[in-house]
DNA sequence: ACTTGACCTTCCAGCGGCTGGAAGGTTTAC
DNA sequence: GTAAACCTTCCAGCCGCTGGAAGGTCAAGT
């Protein structure tokens, strides 16, 4: 275990950019680091996985200063203490995925329809008509509501 | 077919604030629509559909130009000719929806599984650690890369 | 010892896509 | 005739980065 890492290791380490950690430091999410006596951060494990969970949060959807704070509690708690607060914002999470997923789904479906209209047969039928015209374009664009 | 709108009722038949309208309009992705004497705007039917199309342009992930510039192509282009590129598109953002889907299926499945690790009995035997120090919950964090 | 090139530092600016608020004119309903 | 609900413009700010400039540092090669 060599604790001793710069920012660009650490962003390798963690998939986060070296700007974006900086930026994630300004904004008060992650704490200062140590410096080496030219000024080069460095970082140790704890700093590998605090950021680990603050990316995770984030790509969960949260905020910078929530995932900052949850971070945080999650930190200093202890882990049962916890608990609670977490589930709810797990579960919260997991259904606002799944509306997510849904979506994506629906949109997916009307793809593969658009695709096979304009790739194939159809189209044909509606030559030289503008696709403002097309009934079937058109009829697809609207149903996204 | 009542063709005189103003912003708020088109915003209300799109789903598209009259505020962003007005934001897409300065920005040069909808044309300038016409105007009561006073200076209120007025939409007809092709304003709604053209909003529509951009709206959903926007919805695809496309940003807010190249929006602007599909939904211009596709409706001066005829239907067969404007098809080639607009499949590749389409082909293109299918796929990606395909991996934010998968992605998103393989983040519920963590979801999961963290939500019954929290609420349920595997926290109590790491009651009173730290969650930076159980193994459980640490793991979990660092499953993301 | 010197150079090269890859790192590191700070700072300030701008992006995209809205959204919010102020300050005022217009229209409609009672 | 007045109140509420619209409409207008303008400028400012939000979030989460990202880019660029200007300069310091470090490790390797010659």
């Amino acid at each position: 275990m060599q604790a001793q890492r710069t920012i660009s290791r650490i962003a390798h380490e963690t998939g986060v950019s070296a700007r974006t950690i900086r930026f994630y430091e300004a904004e008060g999410a992650l704490p200062a680091p140590a410096r080496t006596a030219s000024g080069y951060r460095i970082y140790g494990e704890a700093d590998v996985r605090r950021l680990r969970l603050l990316r995770n949060a984030r790509l969960l959807g949260l905020s910078l200063p929530d995932a900052a704070e949850l971070v945080r509690q999650a930190l200093a708690s202890d882990c049962s203490a916890f608990a609670p607060e977490l589930a709810r914002r797990i579960a919260e999470k997991r259904a606002e995925v799944r509306r997510h997923i849904t979506g994506l789904r629906e949109l997916h479906e009307e793809l593969v329809v658009l695709e096979q209209h304009v790739t194939h047969a159809e189209c044909a039928t509606t030559e030289g008509r503008r696709v403002s015209e097309c009934d079937y374009c058109a009829g697809v664009t609207e149903g996204g509501d």
